[in-house]
RNA sequence: GGCCCCGUCGUCUAGUGGCCCAGGACACCGGCUUUUCACGCCGGCAACACGAGUUCGAAUCUCGUCGGGGUCACCA
C-alpha cells in the first residue's frame, strides 16, 4: 500500500509537469525475488489508473528496465570506483561482521565497519577467492558531512561519523541497492526521486555515491510514512494491506487512490473528493506533509461508498465485471448477462463494496434446496406469525400475475390492509423463506430476481421447515 | 542505544501571528426515514502533547521535556 502511494505521487506530479513516469523493477536481492512480483505491480497500478510511460512492459529508451538485466552496467560503475581507488575489496564472512556487530554492541557502540590500513591487492583477491571465502566490494565513503535538501522533509545534514563503509557489489556479484539505484536513476534521467521517508537516513549514501562518479544529484523528497491503526509501519501482518486485496474484496479504485492521496497530502481547504485528473492538477510538494498517517480501513469503505454511489452506469458496470473477475463472488460464476448485472447492481443501490451485494444478494445464485436457513431469522420472523402468514401468501402468489415490482407490490399491499398489518409482517417472512435470512434487496425486486418459479419453490420449503 | 524525522479531535486533515474559546471528512453517540440489510437526512460529542520564552497577541516563531516513528544489512 505504501508503494501504491508513492506510485501515485510520482504519478501526480510527472502529469502536472509533462514529466515522465517510468517504472523500473530493483530486483538485486536474488533471495529474496517473488516469481510474478512483477506482473503483480503491474497490474495493481494499471488497476489504480497509474500508466507509466517508461518502463518495464511499455519500454522506452534507456531500457532494459529490470536491474537483474542491467548488471554490466553496475559492474562498470563499480570497476570505475575501484580503479579510482574510491572503491576496495573486503572478505569478511557474515559470521565474522555478525560477530564485530555483537562486540560493538557489548560495548554500546554503534557498529561501523573499520576500513583496513592496507586495502588488498590483487594477489589478496586471488589468495581469498582459492578459499573460498566470499569476496564484496565496499566503498570508500568520504569523510565530510552529508546534507541532503529534501522537499518535504527540509535540509538534513548526516554526520560523516555516521557513516561508514558499505557495500555495493554483493558476494553474489549483484550490486547492492544503492549502487544500482543511484546507476540507474543518472542513466533513465530521474530528475526527481520521491519515496517513503525510511530512505532519508540513506540518502547521504546516495549523494556521497553520486559524486563519487560524478552523478549529478537529483531532488528529493521523502514521503512520511502509512502506518497501520497500532501505529506500527503497515505490514502485511495486519491483514490484507496489498492493492489486489481491496480489487478483490469489491473497491473501486478511485475511491482507494482518492483516498491514498491523502494519506501525507492534502489540496488544502476542505477539499476531499477528487478524480485522478484533478489531482493532477492540484497536487505539489509544497502541500506534502509530515507526519506519518495511519491506515484508516473505515474511511476508505465511506470512500468507496460514496464513490459507488456517484459513478455513472456504465462505469459501475464496468468495475462490477472487474470484481467479478477479481474476485470468487457466486454471482461471478453464475454467468450472468449484462442486462441481469445492470439489475443487480440497480436493486443494490446504497452498496459500500461490491462484496456487499454478494452478502445481500448470493442466495439468488444457489439452487433452491440449497438455501439455508438462519437459525435466529427462523425463530423471529416464521415462529412468530410468519408461516401463518406464508399460508396466506402461497395462493395468492400461486395466482399473481404479472410478476412484476408494481403487480407484487400491489398484491402484498392489499394483504397488508386486508390483515391490518404494517408491511413487515408480511414481507419479513416472504424475505426468510426465500432468503434463508432477513437481508435481501427490497422485496419486490427480491422476488422479481427470484422468477416466481423459484419463489414458490421456496415458500412451500419454508412451510416444510421442522417446526 | 547512536543518528534522523515527526507531534491539531479516536483517524485523515484545514490552519503559515490576530478571521480559531480551532473548520471539514470518517468513526462514535442520539434522532428521523423504513418491508430487512445497506444507503440517506438532521443533531451531538471530540484536538492545538507538556513547560518555558518571544510578542500587544501564538495552534502558528524559539528552546526544553515527554511521546511516537524511521534507520543503523552482502533487504529494498
Amino acid at each position: 500500500m505504501g508503494g501504491a502511494r508513492t506510485a501515485l505521487f510520482n504519478y501526480l506530479l510527472a502529469r502536472q509537469t509533462a514529466g515522465t513516469f517510468i517504472l523500473r523493477i530493483e530486483d538485486t536481492d536474488t533471495a529474496r525475488n517473488v516469481p510474478g512480483a512483477e506482473r503483480k505491480i503491474m497490474d495493481d497500478l494499471r488497476w489504480l489508473g497509474l500508466g507509466w510511460d517508461e518502463g518495464i512492459g511499455v519500454g522506452g529508451p534507456h531500457g532494459p528496465y529490470v536491474q537483474s538485466q542491467r548488471l554490466e552496467l553496475y559492474d562498470a560503475a563499480i570497476d570505475k570506483l575501484l580503479t579510482a581507488g574510491q572503491a576496495y575489496y573486503a572478505f569478511e564472512t557474515a559470521d565474522e561482521l555478525e560477530a564485530m556487530r555483537k562486540e560493538a554492541e557489548s560495548r554500546k557502540q554503534a557498529f561501523r565497519y573499520p576500513r583496513p590500513a592496507r586495502l588488498p591487492d590483487e594477489a589478496d583477491i586471488r589468495r581469498v577467492r582459492e578459499e573460498g571465502r566470499p569476496v564484496v566490494v565496499r566503498f570508500r565513503t568520504p569523510t565530510e558531512d552529508i546534507t541532503v535538501h529534501d522537499e518535504v522533509a527540509g535540509d538534513v545534514t548526516v554526520a560523516a561519523s555516521e557513516l561508514d563503509d558499505f557495500v555495493i557489489r554483493k558476494a553474489d556479484g549483484m550490486p547492492v541497492y544503492h549502487l544500482a539505484n543511484v546507476v540507474d536513476d543518472h542513466l533513465m534521467g530521474v530528475n526527481l526521486v520521491m519515496r517513503g521517508q525510511e530512505f532519508l537516513g540513506q540518502t547521504p549514501r546516495h549523494i556521497a555515491l553520486q559524486r563519487a562518479l560524478g552523478f549529478a544529484t537529483p531532488r528529493y523528497a521523502h514521503l512520511p510514512l502509512i502506518m497501520d491503526m497500532q501505529g506500527r509501519k503497515l505490514s502485511k501482518r495486519d491483514g490484507d494491506v496489498e492493492v489486489h486485496s481491496f480489487r478483490a474484496a469489491g473497491y473501486l479504485p478511485e475511491a482507494l487512490a482518492n483516498f491514498l492521496a491523502l494519506l501525507g497530502w492534502s489540496p488544502g481547504g476542505d477539499r476531499e473528493k477528487m478524480t485522478l485528473a484533478e489531482m493532477v492538477d492540484l497536487f505539489s510538494i509544497e502541500r506534502i506533509g509530515r507526519t506519518n498517517a495511519k491506515f484508516d480501513r473505515e474511511k476508505l469503505l465511506a470512500f468507496n461508498t460514496d464513490a459507488a454511489a456517484a459513478a455513472g452506469e456504465e462505469r459501475l458496470a464496468a468495475a462490477f465485471d472487474d470484481y467479478l473477475a477479481a474476485s470468487e463472488s457466486p454471482i461471478g460464476q453464475a454467468g450472468l448477462n449484462a442486462e441481469a448485472k445492470r439489475d443487480l447492481l440497480r436493486v443494490n443501490r446504497g452498496f459500500r463494496t461490491f462484496a456487499d451485494i454478494d452478502h445481500k444478494c448470493g442466495f439468488l445464485y444457489v439452487a433452491d434446496e440449497a438455501v439455508r436457513y438462519d437459525e435466529t431469522a427462523v425463530k423471529k420472523v416464521l415462529d412468530k406469525g410468519g408461516y401463518d402468514m406464508l399460508r396466506t401468501l402461497l395462493p395468492l402468489l400461486e395466482a399473481q400475475e404479472p410478476w412484476t415490482a408494481e403487480g407484487l407490490e400491489k398484491l402484498l399491499s392489499e394483504v397488508c390492509g386486508a390483515h391490518s398489518v404494517g408491511m413487515g409482517k408480511v414481507a419479513q417472512p416472504i424475505r426468510v423463506a426465500v432468503s434463508g435470512g432477513t437481508i435481501s434487496p427490497a422485496i419486490y425486486e427480491t422476488l422479481v430476481l427470484l422468477g416466481k418459479p423459484r419463489t414458490l419453490s421456496r415458500i412451500r420449503r419454508a412451510l416444510a421447515l421442522p417446526k
